[in-house]
DNA sequence: AGCCTCGCTTGCATGACTGCAAGCGCCGGC
DNA sequence: GCCGGCGCTTGCAGTCATGCAAGCGAGGCT
């Protein structure tokens, strides 16, 4: 096989199902994909994919041979990637951050533009993501996380813990009693939740756990959704204090923060990248400064 | 990474040290290596290659881990490589097959034209090479060797013995004394041989042991060259029965065969490439019509 | 039943990559 | 010391692959 690339092309259709999503992946056209993909079956004289009813493309049997190959030869492409981008000694260049909504809303713009004055060489693509994007496959490059990573060839350090509180307007607060000393309070109030199926997430289990679900009477799975709803009067939001802390129109319902739902907040890359200076600048600088404002993510500043 | 061609290119220089050679392997212009390797190095921001007086690229430490990679890449696309031909069920297209020169030169043609005859959709390309092409990496697809193959992959058939014995112009042998009896009165004659380089040949080495090097009137290092010499009346010359019995102008100086030169004639593909229509086609016709001429290949046809 | 959306397929124009050719430099041999 | 050969480097023209746009078909929803 003299074009290793078709190896890529049958990858990224396999996985898609589709050729549009296919050349998503592989940000080329999908007529593009369509007849590269043509091509190489003609060359190779082999079908590769099963064409079925709706636009579906299945792998064949020598598909599945063709695509397990092109997931070694993968693994070998990132790996390389890394070890290169590793030794990467350059200050310029693009840098791939992946953040929580939260913290890209809050904080951290503010260390982003330090950042871009400090390096201005160095284009910052910031990705908030509700998947936890592979640092391994090189989807981000950094990432800041605000619980502690458990995938094994990461590299990183936590920069503070989170502390998490209720919030609501203080208009909200004037008209239903005033702040609520104990979350055990909480069933007389009006509450601003998630959706039903956001399972896994700490802070929504935690209000299923200890919330009767009558009391919830507005849902959404944005957190930055949940402090507009509150800042609207809507009711109490479980939010984490350097979201809400110091923003105006909203003040602590409750003013300990809960000390179960304490977590951390990480940066992290990949293993392979903490040699890339601009992986190491960006520890430094946003890093660095996030790790300063500690106080304000675990809740002293209120 | 996303050009994983690259990767071919970087160990196809790594592999040539030079970019002419390098362009030789790969199929393309030497100007196309110089602008990709370019192109290469500023994409990664990467020096792959040290530029040596006299145009030898020799790789960087960055360079190694690069080919390293790629070799690892090029056995997964090779293997895949030989599954999909394992399985083409095709009988056309072409067909890759490396024979000795002497093969060539008399038996095999015939054969050939009669597989032409019967498959007219295949193409055989021919490679008559001294060096022993490989076939794991699919630089050919059958071969026929003079020699038992020793590579644990091949897959493939012993089609006959070998005979070689002393031949000789019937004009030089009129002068000389007629044919000779037992190959000790070799010293008494002209003799045609090898070059004083062709260790680890069968005939050149039996040659060494046996003959005084005073006797060699004649050293080249291709048996049809020595056929021509022998022809030519220059001496005798140590030769496979195959190639000159039969041949007007050369007969046995030595009737009976030497049986310490016994060889083995055989036809071999990679194991992976068995089921391949082609190659089970060519074993079919080439190989059963080669083994329906033992007699002649043993030196039973004189 | 009709309309809309999504995915595939094909035509066309443009640009990028390639091969060809030529020039330059270096090295080796005479 | 000179000449020739070999390898690298660059300019230019042509070809091919790509993206864009449009059309078609199927499926789902109203």
């Amino acid at each position: 096989m003299e074009d290793w690339n078709e190896l890529r092309l049958v990858l990224a259709v396999a996985r898609a199902g589709s050729l549009t999503t296919a050349a998503g992946l592989l940000g080329i056209d999908h007529s593009t994909v369509f007849r590269r993909l043509n091509a190489l079956e003609q060359r190779q004289g082999v079908r590769v994919f099963e064409r079925l009813p709706g636009g579906t493309y299945q792998l064949t049997p020598a598909g599945e041979r063709m695509a397990a190959a092109a997931e070694r030869m993968e693994d070998e492409a990132l790996a390389l990637a890394r070890d290169i981008a590793g030794a990467d000694g350059r200050l310029s260049g693009r840098l791939r951050v992946t953040s929580s909504e939260t913290l890209a809303y809050s904080r951290l713009t503010k260390h982003l533009a330090e950042f871009r004055v400090v390096h201005p060489g160095i284009v910052v693509e910031l990705a908030i993501d509700n998947r936890v994007l592979s640092l391994s496959r090189r989807e981000a490059d950094v990432a800041l996380r605000p619980i502690r990573p458990k995938e094994g060839d990461l590299w990183g350090r936590k920069l503070a813990g989170v502390a998490w509180t209720f919030f609501a307007s203080q208009a909200y607060l004037d008209i239903n009693g005033g702040p609520i000393g104990e979350a055990a309070a909480l069933g007389a109030h009006a509450l601003i939740g998630w959706e039903e199926t956001a399972g896994g997430i700490m802070a929504a289990d935690w209000l299923e756990q200890n919330v009767s679900a009558s009391s919830f009477v507005y849902r959404t799975n944005s957190l930055v959704n949940q402090s507009v709803a509150a800042k609207a009067g809507i009711g109490l939001a479980l939010l984490p204090c350097y979201l809400c802390d110091g923003e105006p129109g909203l003040v602590r319902a409750l003013a300990e923060p809960i000390e179960e739902l304490s977590g951390e907040l990480w940066i992290v890359t990949h293993q392979d990248l903490k040699g890339t200076a601009r992986v190491r600048a960006f520890f430094d600088v946003v890093g660095e400064g996030l790790a300063r404002e500690r106080d304000l993510f675990e809740g002293r500043v209120a």
